[in-house]
RNA sequence: GCGCCCGUAGCUCAGUUGGAUAGAGCAAGUGACUUCUAAUCACUAGGCCGCAGGUUCGAGUCCUGCCGGGCGCGCCA
């Protein structure tokens, strides 16, 4: 309803300023574009526009009088109730009672679907995140990028994408010879045969597990076997059984598991480093293969193929084959989540694949800063190993699939996030994640009051909502009235931490309209009704926003 | 040294694309449960928005330079 009312607003605004222009009232060089926002304070109204204050210079005139000149024009139709000049120059509207009942019909009428939207209908998004390589458990960083993730789907796909999860990972190359190394070692330790552990071996106790298991399944079969394949395969087989598992606890399944061993199956990778020399983009030098960054801007050329007899390539070669393949399958979108280490890293494969011809502006990657854990008042850096913390399912163990979803998106993923263990653990009236989802408890635990009082089922269509006008009510109206345009702008913006914040504000206005207005009034049966459409109105919003962030949304708490 | 991110109340952070008197939560203090769930609500207190310039009608927001913190800068991914 806002969405709609808005560019209303922003077309009326416009239309009066054509006309003052025809008018010869107003000069200005072409038709501005006009923006309707919404007044931080009350008394500026619902909706207001600078619009005069910018056009003062051009116009050489008092933004006052621009806005009176304006205001006299604008026929803003029957979602208004007034118009006021104010301030310098500020445009107020106030929208009518009868706006407000049509938001709340709206809301109650596309119930599920309510926030959800058919803009990006038709068009297709990929969206690729957690990535991670199936050396060991998901840590916490990765349950940041994987809640991040999975929310910038949900909320793509609310606004009409179609939309791939997808997870990249590299079982080629040398992360993975030495996991199978390691694993070799650990067997062969097991069966106290000499083993030697490599340098940079992965050291985690879940390699002897793997370790064990293996002897479980093939004794000591594999004693002599000189290939690390088997032993490779065997690791990352178990360790992505284990990260498919973790991830399924937080509600994240991944469409497709893209695997890099298939891009040099298809000859993908050499068909790049061809590509580029055929570009000028490649080079040899020191006996490596080079990539000219220099040549998009960026600081220095860097080596897709390494020198020596293997000729194997970095990871930036395999990158960039995977990303123009992800253009080949056509998306529309196509977003990468990307810890914050790899700011250096993603210029290069984005240079890469506009090298080989690709039109690159459909790609956008999102990068998130770390997670570092707070505990008895003391923080924890994430990297610190043997912290309490290490692995994604030890925190999920100890604070809960709801509590870890919401923390981990609920910051604006630009900016360090703060882990407080003490706070996500304690069931109280101080813990943010039991605020959202009491408010929806407390909704559906009025419903169930009124069928135990015998109250009759409120009825959308005869209710008098005109009934609803205390200021908590139209907050109320007015608040869930702006859902689906926090939803389209998230979706757009790419920032999923604005929809807990304004569920927050939904919660705490939902809670004092609970504490000051008798909603269950067998004196006032008709005004009970209204108010039950609106606590409705409420769950509904609050259950489909926690829905966008695979928060559960209980009906008892 | 170079690149990116951050710096807002004691703490953790929002801040609607540059708008009107900078907001929440926690922590501190005071009050509200015989009444629909007190996991809640109300009130009080708390601010040179890191510092200094600049742009403009208007800057927490944009530009420049400093200061402080994080992450990178590898023929690791």
């Amino acid at each position: 309803m806002w969405i709609e009312t808005k560019s209303q607003l922003e077309n009326a605004v416009q239309s009066a300023v054509q006309t003052a222009m025809d008018d010869g009232e107003l000069t200005l060089n072409s038709l501005p574009e006009i923006s309707i926002e919404r007044p931080r304070e009350d008394a500026h109204g619902d909706a207001a526009t600078s619009a005069a204050l910018s056009l003062a210079r051009e116009a050489k005139m008092n933004p006052r009088v621009i806005a009176e000149i304006v205001v006299k024009r604008i026929e803003p139709g029957g979602a208004v109730e007034k118009i006021e000049i104010a301030g310098a120059g500020f445009i107020n509207f106030w929208l009518s009672s009868a706006w407000r009942e049509q938001a709340l019909r709206q809301v109650l009428s596309e119930g599920a679907e309510y926030g959800r939207s058919s803009r990006y209908a038709g068009q297709t998004a990929l969206v690729e995140f957690v990535s991670a390589n199936p050396t060991g458990p998901l840590t916490l960083g990765h349950g940041r990028q994987a809640v991040i993730g999975d929310v910038i789907a949900r909320l793509m796909e609310a606004v009409g994408y179609d939309v791939t999860r997808e997870y990249y990972f590299n079982d080629a190359g040398r992360q993975m010879r030495v996991l199978g190394e390691s694993t070799r070692a650990r067997y062969l330790e097991l069966l106290n045969l000499p083993a030697e552990f490599p340098e940079d071996g992965y050291q985690g106790e879940y390699i002897r597990d793997i370790a064990r298991e293996l002897i479980a399944e093939e004794g000591d079969r594999l004693a002599g076997e000189e290939d690390v394949a088997p032993f490779r395969a065997a690791a990352v087989e178990r360790i992505f059984e284990q990260i498919r598992a973790t991830l399924k606890r937080i509600g994240i399944v991944f469409d497709v598991y893209f695997s890099e061993q298939t891009l040099y199956e298809r000859g993908l990778i050499e068909d790049v480093v061809e590509e580029l020399r055929a570009a000028g983009c490649a080079y040899d030098k020191d006996g490596a293969v080079w990539f000219r960054s220099t040549a998009f801007g960026l600081p220095q050329d860097r080596p897709i193929i390494r020198s020596g007899p293997d000729r194997e390539p970095t990871y930036r070669l395999p990158d960039i084959a995977y990303h123009r393949e992800k253009i080949r399958r056509g998306y529309d979108r196509i977003v990468d989540i990307l810890g914050a280490d790899h700011i250096d890293a993603y210029p290069d494969v984005f240079a890469g694949v506009q090298a080989l011809g690709c039109d690159i502006s459909c790609m956008k990657a999102l990068i998130h800063q770390f997670v570092t854990i707070e505990r008895d008042g003391e923080t924890v850096k994430m990297s610190t190993r043997r912290a309490n913390f290490d692995t994604l399912d030890d925190l999920l163990d100890e604070v809960g699939e709801d509590a870890v979803r919401l923390f981990m998106i609920h910051r604006n993923m630009n900016s360090h996030l703060n882990f407080d263990i003490d706070l996500v653990k304690k069931a109280s009236n101080d813990n943010p994640v039991y605020y959202l989802q009491y408010a929806h408890a407390r909704a559906a635990s009025l419903f169930r009051q009124a069928r135990e009082r015998g109250v009759a089922e409120p009825g959308v269509d005869n209710a008098d909502l005109s009934l609803l006008k205390e200021r908590e009510e139209t907050d109320l109206i007015k608040r869930c009235a702006y859902f689906p345009a926090a939803v389209m702008s998230a979706a757009e913006l790419f920032e999923p931490h604005s929809i807990p914040h304004m569920l927050r504000e939904l919660a705490a206005a939902f809670h004092l309209f609970y504490d000051r207005r008798r909603i269950l009034n067998p004196a006032e049966p008709a005004l009970t009704e209204a108010r039950l459409l609106l606590v409705k109105a409420v769950q509904t919003t609050m259950a489909n926003g926690l829905s966008l962030l695979g928060a559960r949304a209980p009906n008892q708490m």
